[in-house]
RNA sequence: GGCCCCAUAGCCAAGUGGUUAAGGCACAGGGUUUUCAUCCCUGCAUACGUGGGUUCGAUCCCCGCUGGGGUCACCA
């Protein structure tokens, strides 16, 4: 049987991160044996839905490519009729019925147990007579649970599972509005979409046992199960949340992180593939992904990693890929293309987002001096106003009777200049690089200077000679 | 509260009935001709939740407890 996946989300807002990690592991699963990624929305909430939110999910799972395989995305509301037709078959098996009751005399009822202290179970209240149901005439529609004893099933990450009979009771498969439930329509839509692993979080564990009685109701032999561990916020118990700082897709990727580093970062937590490699491209993974190395238990969203991560590949990425995700983090004055490049190549190894290329702008624009920034410097606050105006001429000579303008000459007389000053390191190139850049920090001295050329290097230098007293 | 699930350091995690219980992140210190970062060292934490069993021996197997999470909708 080929292996198929699926991705349901409801369209319900920004896609979640804790979402994307399910369906990363959905398509891993897939392609790992050569098997298809469906996506499928569950709309069938349409109060909560959120208008356009489908393409959002669409841009995000894109972006981080997961492509899903099928041509036309399933809406389960366009899906209504199948789900009447399945909803016939258990009305006349006698497996299902209308529901008699109104939303507030089911609220009372429930009311009532909990004021007793026991658990609300709907099927203690079914009525003797079941009324019979017809698509379109208002009422919901309620699975009939019948021999009732405890269910069995077997799950590919948490193995075998089981729950007493307390669990099942008659859910609504069919709403009052006529669409389906999710407990309903997934299983239809599943068989339908010949889905061969169901890939979710832990939060249905708890109504699996409902959905086995369907599927047996139904004549349907389950796919199999595949529970993916939650992620929580790194403080506080609950599930990852807005609230602990967690972010959509969309925001990591506005802050200057790479799709890969994120796919990364989310198949480590709850997966790992018992070596020490931490960093994984997504073709790599759809080599080595096994079900059976992930984890039960919850892990917790650690937003350092994710940094060390991005870190990983903005190295790692070759310069020109990296060059073309950099659209929209430069600085507005950065407009020249080749300069751009070259800044990012020397500026790549201390990037932690791309978002840090905002700080270049120095390389495109005379920056606004601030001298304070020479006499505070712990390296060159000692030196006085002539010293720092000495060395500064020395080095404005040197450097113009460069020929050759490039990074090995620079770095040469730069070194030369070390001697002829007697000054250390620290200090003549804290005052150049400074000097020219006005910057907390920049790249190596003379790749800076190179490419910030000749012409603009010796004006810097010049203009603080002039402002130095 | 009932039911279900989970449990190796601050975080991600490997691992076995007998190990010095990996590795990474974070953190601290050091090194590489400036800075920030990278990279390389070093350190790092009394890490197997707890109490009973089973066993010659349990982190690993069983039970209780504790802790955490999930779920008890005409939401998914």
């Amino acid at each position: 049987m080929k292996t198929r996946t699926r991705f349901a989300p409801s369209p319900t807002g920004q896609l979640h991160i804790g979402g994307v990690r399910t369906a990363l592991f959905a398509y891993l699963i897939a392609k790992r044996n050569k098997g298809d990624f469906l996506l499928r929305i569950e709309d069938t909430d349409k109060k909560r839905e959120v208008k356009g939110a489908d393409q959002v999910i669409f841009d995000t799972l894109s972006w981080l490519d997961l492509q899903w395989d099928n041509q036309e995305v399933v809406y389960q509301s366009a899906r209504i009729d199948r789900y009447n037709a399945w909803a016939k078959k258990l009305v006349t098996a006698g497996l299902a019925y209308a529901d008699p009751y109104t939303a507030e005399e089911i609220t009372a009822m429930r009311a009532e147990s909990e004021a007793a202290g026991k658990p609300f179970l709907y099927r203690e209240h079914r009525p003797e007579k079941l009324e019979k149901w017809q698509p379109g005439e208002g009422k919901s529609l309620r699975f009939k649970q019948t021999n009732l004893h405890r269910v069995h099933w077997h799950d590919d990450v948490r193995g075998d599972l089981s729950a007493g009979p307390e669990n099942l009771d008659d859910f609504v498969l069919i709403k009052a509005d006529g669409l389906p439930t999710y407990n309903f329509a997934h299983i239809v839509d599943d068989y339908e979409m010949k889905i061969s692993h169901i890939v979710r979080g832990q939060e249905f564990i708890s109504s699996t046992p409902n959905f086995i009685r369907l599927y047996e109701a139904l004549k349907i032999t389950p796919p199999r199960f595949v529970t993916v561990p939650s992620i929580l916020g790194l403080t506080g118990g609950k599930k990852l949340s807005k609230r602990d700082g967690a972010k959509s897709v969309e925001d990591y990727r506005n802050d200057g992180y790479l799709k890969e580093a994120i796919l990364n970062f989310l198949v480590l937590l709850g997966w790992n593939d018992n070596s020490t490699d931490e960093i994984f491209s997504l073709a790599e993974l759809t080599d080595i992904f096994d079900i059976t190395r992930i984890q039960k238990a919850s892990a917790r969203f650690d937003e350092k990693r994710l940094l060390w991560i991005n870190g990983q590949w903005i190295r790692k990425l070759p310069l020109d890929e990296l060059y073309k995700r950099t659209e929209g983090f430069w600085p507005t004055e950065a407009q020249d293309e080749i300069t751009k490049k070259r800044v990012l190549e020397i500026m790549r190894e201390r990037l932690k987002t791309l978002a840090d290329l905002r700080e270049t702008t120095y390389f495109f624009k005379d920056p606004t001096p601030d001298l304070s920034m020479i006499t505070s410097n712990k390296f060159l606050k000692d030196l006085g106003p002539a010293r720092i105006r000495e060395l500064l001429q020395t080095t404005h000579t040197t450097l113009a009777e460069i020929t050759d303008w490039n990074a090995d000459n620079l770095r040469t007389t730069l070194n030369l200049l070390l001697e002829t000053t007697g000054e250390k390191p620290a200090t003549l190139f804290s005052l150049i690089r400074l000097s020219v850049s006005f910057a907390p920090f920049s790249p190596e001295l003379p790749f800076t200077l190179d490419v910030l050329g000749r012409d603009t290097t010796l004006r810097r230098l010049q203009s603080v000679i002039n402002m130095v007293k």
